[in-house]
Formats: C-alpha cells, structure tokens, sequence
DNA sequence: TATTGTTATACTCTATAACTATA
DNA sequence: TATAGTTATAGAGTATAACAATA
C-alpha cells in the first residue's frame, strides 16, 4: 500500500477524472465541447464580457475566443453585441439558450454535489473540505513564489 | 456560503485543476504533452504492450495510438519491436530515456504528494482518504447502473 | 503608440473509414 | 472472417504573427 499522501493525492486525481467523464457526458447530449462550455460558463458566471476579458479569464489567445464564440453564435448560446463605448470591443452575451443551459448545468454540478457527499455525514464533510481548502491554499502559495 | 457538499466538490476540482497545472509544466520543460506522457505513463506501470491494447487502456483510437507512438519513436522515448508471435503487432517499449523520464515522473509525483498532505496529521489524513474512497466507489457504482 | 479582434498559418489530439498484411 | 496497424481525411482546440480599425 503507498504512503497516505500519495494516496490522497491519487484519489483525488480518481474522483476528478469521474467527475469530469461525467461533465463531458453531459456536455455531450447538449452538443457542446469543454472549450465552448468553460466559456459559458464564464458568463454565466462574470456577466457579458469582452473577447480580450475572456481571454484572460479562460488563459487561452485572442484568437482561439473567436473561434470559440464564432462557434457558440452558431449554436445560438451567445450574441456579439457592439461595445457601448469602445468601437474595436464586441461584447459578449448569453442568449435566452445560454442563461438556460448554464442554468441546467449549475442544477447538475449541485445534484452531482448531492450524489458524491450527500451521504458523509456532516461532521466528517466538513473535516474533509478543511484539509481540502487548506492543501489548495498551501500548493497555491507555493505556486506563486516559484 | 455554499452547501458543504458543493464546498466539498469545488474543492476536489480545484486542487486538481492545481495539480494538472503543476504536472503540464513538468511535461513543457521535457518536451511532452500529456497525451504521450499518458502513454509513457502507461507502459511504465504495464510493461511493453502493443498498440491495440494501450488503445483499449488509454481508451483512444488505434489511429490514434500509432501518431502518439510515431512522435515518442521520433523523441526516442519508446521503440517498436516486432511481436514474437503475431507479426501483425508491434510491441511497443519503453527506451533508457523512456524510463528515466517515467521514474523522475513517478518522483515528481510523490514529492507534490508529500508537499500538499505532508503537514496534514496522520489522523485527519486517513479520514481525509477514507471519504476520498468511499465517494470514489459509490459514483462509479452509481456510473455503472446508468 | 497601444489595444481589439480577425485573417493566415500551423501543430496536436482526436475520430471514422478504407486498406494491407496477417491470423 | 477477424484483427493489428497504417493511410487518408476531417474537425476541434490551441498557438503565434501580421494586419485593420479604433483608442
């Protein structure tokens, strides 16, 4: 059996890949790749936005959001409206379509929340979701200072 | 605030999403992507195999396998020798290179694991693992019914 | 000058289908 | 007939660089 650290670390890597099977599945019956999903659900989230601002938020290029919303016009989940003051900018905004299918996935990532932990009782969830907040914060800090 | 089980899923994605960050930085500075390092990772636990059957562990296309295997051929990360008996088949190994990258993969690994639970106490640490498996088990026997 | 977004180009991962060699 | 792997083709996601319009 391996030391306890490799193992909490391996299992959590297990339940995330779980989780995300699940989310592509999901994804997958409403015709939608991750790519496209992140960035409504960016919205959903921060509000209508600017390429350039979802670009930074998401991490990827200026370019690879074009193609992102080009597609998601397509699928009339998001609109490009023109920015009220800066002529370059478009901004970025959820359909009726969108605001509906960030709402399903929000209601599925809490049933998924439900199904997992509903069962831990209470005391020892919270044990869980301490050591699981306080190992984010550590790793985190490290991150930055290297 | 939201529900602790909530709490408890946003936590497990967001550790993780830090650890896959962590280990695509160790792939860029060896050149790899995580697809190959999926790959290499796999003959490193398995042993050589051939291509149908790292198809059917990493869960991807035969087509898919044989440019995967082509670019760590070119990287000099594996060799494709001929099947002992079935010469359809290759055998895909993994080289000297192979699996010096493998075993400092596998010490990367253990080190996060020490660095993220190392300053949790035994005790919270077990129980930690323990909701970890429990949750584990019961999705992916929730998975499998549906 | 700097910034926003697009066009041009290219690479990786992924898939399916048709094909060859072998079982 | 069935299987292992490759060639052919295609699509999504990603990147950088050059460019146009605007700030």
């Amino acid at each position: 059996m391996a030391d306890l650290d490799v193992r909490a670390l391996d299992g959590i890597l297990a339940l995330s890949t779980l989780v995300t099977e699940d989310l592509e599945r999901f994804e997958q019956r409403h015709g939608l790749s991750t790519a496209r999903v992140h960035l409504l659900w960016q919205l959903g989230t921060a509000g209508p936005a600017t390429q350039r601002s979802l670009a930074d938020a998401l991490r990827v290029s200026p370019r690879n959001v074009t193609g992102l919303v080009d597609a998601l016009v397509d699928s009339g989940h998001v609109t490009r409206e023109p920015h009220p003051t800066d002529r370059r900018a478009v901004v970025v905004t959820l359909t009726d379509a969108g605001r509906r299918f960030v709402a399903q996935l929000q209601k599925s990532h809490r049933n998924l929340a439900r199904t997992l932990f509903g069962a831990v009782p209470e005391p020892r969830l919270a044990a869980f979701v301490d050591v699981l907040d306080e190992t984010t914060r550590t790793f985190a800090r490290l991150m930055e200072e290297a």
